[in-house]
DNA sequence: CTAGTTGCAAAGAGTTTGCATGGCG
DNA sequence: CGCCATGCAAACTCTTTGCAACTAG
């Protein structure tokens, strides 16, 4: 599995990292990369392997019962919580520190192993505020 | 919306509140309820109203596709944030003061106003570790 | 009685899959 | 050249909707 670099593929992780901080839907993506001539069924078959991968990852929006994707692969994403705002779909990243502080209190608090990776805190941005 | 009690609309939000440590989906739910009589329409009809008063929520749990229901009008719910076990799948709520703490931290930090209701802070619980 | 609610079955939306073709290495 | 990946279309799964029958108030 994923052994080749086809055009498809190089084209799909380039639209998604240039797009880290939004959450991107399925049609979003592939309204995008139409023009490249990807299809369908190669975005679905790369955006899961992608995800078994850990390089993007599946996000969820308030009221919605759509999918969003997302790329996490980044240098930023490592170790940081990721901050959604319910608004306008931005992706923010809470400092290393301050992830790190928080993760710690909530095992002390609640002995519970926070999976930073997966967790998106939700909320308002301080633009959309 | 919502003007009659039905045995069916009973029966759904009882069965959500006696499992609200729970993510349940819909088949969950259908299969639970078939006893009962209550049909698939009424239950995706009541599940979507339900949603629209905040009475219940949807969730996410790691890497499956699917979506999770889960009840979170109880009084334990309100103002608490909620830890979801990725391995059991078990709800746990953390403590008032704590999610008070760390709202504030995060406001603070990230000037990210977090949407307590909406969020879910995903790790391994302590039965499970 | 009257309007909200249900069940059924059909329609829709989103995702997956089989198979022949095409392209990377 | 061999094998993986792609495209297409059909198959599937999950959810929504129209309509007639039912029922709570």
């Amino acid at each position: 599995m994923q052994k080749y670099s086809t055009k498809q593929r190089r084209a799909l992780l380039d639209y998604l990292k240039d797009h880290a901080d939004e959450t991107l839907t399925v049609d979003d993506i592939s309204r995008a990369l139409s023009s490249d001539g990807v299809s369908r069924s190669a975005i679905y078959r790369n955006l899961s392997a992608l995800e078994s991968n850990g390089a993007i990852k599946r996000v969820t929006r308030n009221g919605t019962k759509k999918i969003f994707y997302q790329f996490s692969g980044c240098d930023d994403c490592h170790g940081h919580l990721h901050l959604s705002c319910t608004k306008c779909g931005k992706t923010f990243h809470m400092d290393l520190a301050a992830t790190e502080t928080l993760a710690h209190d909530v095992l002390r608090e609640s002995d519970f192993e926070l999976d930073k990776g997966n967790t998106v805190l939700y909320g308002i941005c301080s633009d959309c505020k």
